[in-house]
Parts: C-alpha cells; sequence; structure tokens
DNA sequence: AATTATTATATGGTTAACCTAACTTAATTT
DNA sequence: AAATTAAGTTAGGTTAACCATATAATAATT
C-alpha cells in the first residue's frame, strides 16, 4: 500500500533528526512540519501500526528498518530534485521547498532521468558551455548560439 | 486564498472539456479526474461558492472569467513542466502524469526556471549538442566529454 | 405519450490530517 | 522533596475529499 505524501514527510523528518539524537521528540517533530504536538502523536501511532517506527509514550520515537529504508528513498528523492533545481538556477531555498513538494509522487522514471541528468551535468569535465549559455538566456532572453545573438554582436562590433 | 491542488484540477478539467463542448457535464469532469459524480457535484457548489465556476443543476458547469484565468495558468504551467520533461527524455505519457501532480504548489521561480529552460532549448538554432550528449549518458553512462570518454575512443582505436 | 435508460443530486458515512483545550508525565528549579 | 515548567497525551471537533445508495430529473426509445 502506498504511504501518503504527509506519512512520508514525518519518515523524512524523523531520519533527519535521529542522525543527529537517538531518538526524535515530538517537538521536535512538530517544529519541523510545522504542525501541533497532537498531531505529531496521531501520527506516531500510526506509523508505528504500520511498523515504520518504534514509538514509546513519553520516549520519543525512531525509524524501524523498513521505516529507514523507505526515509532514505524519500530523502534520496529530495537530494536529487534540490540538486537538479540548483542546477537549472532556482535559489537554493526555494529548490528545497520544492523538493519537499515533489519528493513524494512523481514515477521513477521521471526520479531517473533527473538524477541522469544531475549525474550528466556533475560528469562533466568542466563547468558546461551549454549551462553558461543557459545563464546567458535567463537574464538576456537571448540564446547565444541565436541569429539574433550574431547579430547583436555586429551590430556592437561595428559602433566600435 | 490558496485553491486547493484538487481544486485546481477541477478547474483545469473544467477548461479542457468546455474547450470542445458549451458546458462541462458532471459525468465528464468525474471520468476525467477518475471520482464519483456525486464528488463532482459536491466540489462544483464549492467551486460555484468560489465565484470560479457557474454551475446550474442538471446543466453542467462552466467556468467564470476568475476562474478561466485560474485555469489557464494551471494549464500553463502543466505545459511547461511536460514539455520540460520530455526535453529530459522522459517519456509523454509520464510526463504528463507527473506534470499533474507538480503543476499545483511550485514557487513561482521554479516554474519560471523551468519555462527558461525550454525556451531556451527551443531557441537554440540546431538541436543542442549538449542534450545529444545528455541522451548518450543516459544510455551509456558516460559523458562524452569526460577522460573516460577519450580513453575509451582510443581503446576503440587501436583495435582497428 | 409512456416507458426505460441515463445522468444528476441529496444524504449520510468514511478517512486523513489537522486543531484546541484539558490533563498527565517527566524534567528542572528552588 | 516540593513546586514549577516543559513536554507529551487524550478527547473531542473541523475540514476536504472521497464514496455508496437512494431518489429525482432529463433524455431517448418505443
Amino acid at each position: 500500500m502506498q504511504l501518503s505524501r504527509k506519512a512520508e514527510d514525518y519518515l523524512e523528518v524523523i531520519l533527519n533528526i535521529t542522525a543527529t539524537k537517538g531518538r526524535a521528540r515530538i517537538k521536535d517533530i512538530a517544529r519541523a512540519l510545522n504542525v501541533r504536538p497532537s498531531s505529531v502523536v496521531e501520527m506516531a501511532n500510526r506509523l508505528n501500526d504500520m511498523g515504520l517506527v518504534e514509538y514509546r509514550k513519553y520516549d520519543g520515537i525512531s525509524l524501524t528498518e523498513k521505516g529507514k529504508t523507505i526515509a532514505k528513498v524519500v530523502k534520496d528523492r529530495h537530494e536529487t530534485i534540490q540538486a537538479f533545481l540548483e542546477i537549472l538556477k532556482v535559489p537554493p531555498r526555494i529548490a528545497d521547498k520544492d523538493a519537499c513538494i515533489m519528493e513524494h509522487e512523481l514515477e521513477p522514471e521521471t526520479i531517473e532521468q533527473l538524477r541522469n541528468f544531475v549525474r550528466f551535468v556533475r560528469s562533466a569535465p568542466d563547468y558546461p558551455q551549454w549551462l553558461q549559455h543557459f545563464e546567458t538566456f535567463c537574464k538576456t532572453g537571448v540564446h547565444p548560439c541565436s541569429s539574433d545573438s550574431r547579430d547583436i554582436a555586429l551590430l556592437v562590433k561595428k559602433k566600435e
């Protein structure tokens, strides 16, 4: 059965918190997800019943192996998407926020292509020229390889 | 106030249906969104109260100006995302499906960059070489510009 | 025009998420 | 150790979406 995006959000946050502390406390999860503690408790019980976390009253939450596996998949998707958006010059804050939205329901094929893209750019020997061109295009609206661009270059030359 | 993703889905579907027929019928909307007619009626009432559609009992639904404006924005985002994913070689079916997911909550900056990217690729005079390289990379896992790739090329040459 | 079939609506019920407010347990301070 | 503060829990309530089923209106067929 498919997990809801909210359930995935909780798992991911718990993974992040338990990476530093031993167990995730209700309050920390609540703050991270911008919900009230009572909502966290409710979800904690649900995830516990699903065997994804171990939740002990008054003693916080930890991931089971099953839960950790899922959380890592979600986190990995998040990182892929974020890296991807940053390559496209989306500001990091926004890339992070939007990765939270996209990390849940996209098809594996799509995620795979984003991952390919990130790897492709990273494996280039230098900062790719086409990305420089993309930046120019974002700023000026003109593709450096277009005839428009060459016309402009000619114009500038003439003036000199 | 922000519309829910579901409300946006309904508006977009109604826009698509009314593009061909005069008014959108309950049954058609239900089929398009994979829900029961009673669910459509419920949302129809809600959207009507918000002033986004004109819903007349037993006579289908049409968009108000306000609703049409929103629907067009969503549809435009959808098309941008779909075009974008297809550039990255995500199969059209899947690109369409995932565009439905992404079209709702992404930040304007992100959408804008996707749009820039699509325009960038489209305004290139020829099919961009870097995209050819990306395709190669997807198939082989090797970046054509990498030293690895040159090594391989050398090896092949030697064998001849 | 009457019957049948299709489409639409109303009603009542479910579920996932959330909330507030009251209460309980645990931790900290005096 | 008692009192105070902080954190966690429970209970009860809300909302957006959905559904099934029963009924009503419209359309199509005979």
